[in-house]
DNA sequence: TACTTTTGGTTAATCGATTAAACAAATATA
DNA sequence: TATATTTGTTTAATCGATTAACCAAAAGTA
């Protein structure tokens, strides 16, 4: 039926002023009279006018689009790091572009090119797991818009990022175990490639070593930290003839594979092993028992993230210097420790 | 540096034609010489040519875009969903703008009015369950793109849907519970006014008549069914003279939060009281013990509503008459009941 | 040879909004 | 009164890709 959108031509038609006036008057133009605006936007209302997006884009050259990457929505931390960046991009006129990568490079790949056809004004990701290559990212770099990366990020980009101190959080954890009595500490990692995986495994060892606790190799291992990883990553931990009375998993989905492992096996947890995981996904509190964690800040992340690339496109052309915002991270202590 | 995005114009200057040419070219068109075409291909990608989706999307009146509206993207229900979503609309070029209601109606008008400000092609929606006022809905309706909804939906906007058979579900799961040996079965479910929720209510009524079973108000009752909903609902049931000896909850995070308190009061689940979700959420199988649950056919329902989205796109203005598909559910047996 | 068809393009208009430049009318200033 | 300035608006170009209409040259046909 209403096949045809009303556009500025209907509304000067009907009053009988030309496009550009009435786009003026849209736009609180100095140089439109009162009068004129106020008719104009009667008209408008009343042929119920929505702006073309793409028309305005096109011809400003802005597309007041942001786009987004992240590994999955489904996790708690991204879904709230989505939620509170656009809260504060929206106040500023932009839209969000969400797009999973589902941990795979290849999708990942195929995501930037989507956000760049789409003219986005600026990209905020999260990388995947398997991203090793940077050249698609470099691509953004060189495409002349801004890129901020969260939580997954690569020193080797040179590009403003977002994220905890995983190094800390490390030593606020061994701590911790520390303080309960802990005399071996296990560390069921992810992979060091990954930056912030290498610096809890640095803060790992660091932190051991500071309370000249024995860190064998085998007490440290790597992997993807997928529920199943959690799982068969414990067992090899239990195999040893020297258990641990305690594992740090550097992911609480991980964490909770380790956890089902022993409850299988009745190894009482905390009493006979503790545990703590990363992250503090919701699930963390409902389990039985209750696995202690590090909270992210995902809100502060999300909100920061936006700032930062709000800060670029507000100052024309001055680029502003490289920003790398570090948050302190928080122990949330529950059963699986104390 | 690299400010200026290369456009048809660069590569129909580098090689002296037309920009009509070059476009043709790109395009495959028929009368355009393979020789041309080659070579306009090779500048392209040495120029590193991206087409601009503004300027082609305002010409040709086609965003290929796709709005989604969901309630929220960390539930794996919702995640999966999309994921199949995209895959299907991927393969025909089309592209996914997601937005989250996070629940409310507010939030909602504002991502529909966002999405067709943008010129998404259609819209597919899963209402958030404050939803009542359906004007905003008909607005879409009322733009001529299509608007397909999914899981919360509403007979009275008389548009295309795709679900599950809550009704049926209902049914599955009290037959379920009385071959266990449950005589007094309680619901904990969502408001009536809720499509979905309503189905499952009149499944359980119906149901339970047919087995001779006690329906007393006192044993059904209505909320938002989050985590803390199920977690008072499960009080006043066991505050009654007569407890149940079986709850379905209408939502997997409503039954969590019953679980949490029938652990907490030390009443054994199954043994006492057997316990039933819906929706299958990863968690049910991860908490002690795991929760049986109803699968919703979560990469079904995304790909038939994109596959329906698609049926209105290719045939032009041949609208395709009203699709109402309805997916079998499948009762997934765990812990809790048996 | 003379006319028709095919091939391979070119020209110019278009999508809808924005904006630099131009301009007439009204008002202010000398 | 003559000139300068301000006000309010129009004209026309523009963003980049697409496409209807047109056209010249080459090839085919009677």
């Amino acid at each position: 039926m209403n096949k045809k959108r009303t556009t500025l031509k209907d509304i000067a038609n009907v009053l009988s002023i030309s496009t550009a006036a009435v786009s003026k008057a849209l736009n609180d133009d100095a140089r439109i009279s009162v009068k004129t605006k106020k008719a104009v936007k009667q008209v408008a209302k009343e042929l119920n006018y929505q702006p073309n997006h793409l028309a305005s884009a096109l011809r400003k050259g802005k597309s007041k689009l942001v786009g987004l990457i992240v590994p999955r929505t489904n996790s708690n931390f991204f879904s709230s790091v989505v939620e509170n960046m656009e809260e504060v991009l929206d106040k500023a006129g932009y839209n969000i572009i969400i797009t999973q990568s589902n941990e795979s490079f290849e999708k990942e790949c195929d995501n930037i090119d989507t956000l760049l056809y789409l003219q986005v004004d600026g990209i905020i990701a999260s990388m995947a797991n398997e991203t090793v290559d940077l050249s698609y990212y470099e691509k953004i770099k060189s495409n002349g818009i801004p890129l901020i990366l969260f939580d997954r990020g690569e020193n080797d980009l040179n590009v403003d990022y977002v994220g905890i101190n995983d190094y800390d959080s490390s030593h606020m954890i061994i701590e911790h175990l520390v303080a309960q009595g802990c005399k071996r500490i296990a560390h069921i990692g992810g992979y060091r490639r990954t930056r912030i995986f290498n610096n809890r495994i640095r803060g790992y060892i660091d932190a051991i070593k500071k309370h000249n606790l024995p860190h064998d190799d085998e007490l440290l291992t790597e992997s993807s930290l997928t529920l199943e990883d959690g799982r068969n990553q414990i067992e090899k931990l239990l195999a040893l003839k020297n258990r641990p009375d305690a594992v740090y998993v550097a992911s609480d989905y991980a964490a909770l594979g380790a956890l089902q492992v022993l409850k299988e096996r009745n190894i009482k947890v905390p009493e006979e092993i503790k545990l703590v995981g990363f992250g503090n996904e919701p699930f963390t509190s409902l389990v039985t028992p209750s696995i202690t964690s590090i909270s992210q800040h995902s809100k502060q992340i999300g909100k920061l993230a936006a700032e930062t690339f709000l800060g670029y496109v507000d100052k024309d052309v001055v680029r502003q210097s490289l920003n790398k915002i570090i948050l302190d991270s928080e122990l949330i202590v529950r059963d699986s420790s104390k």
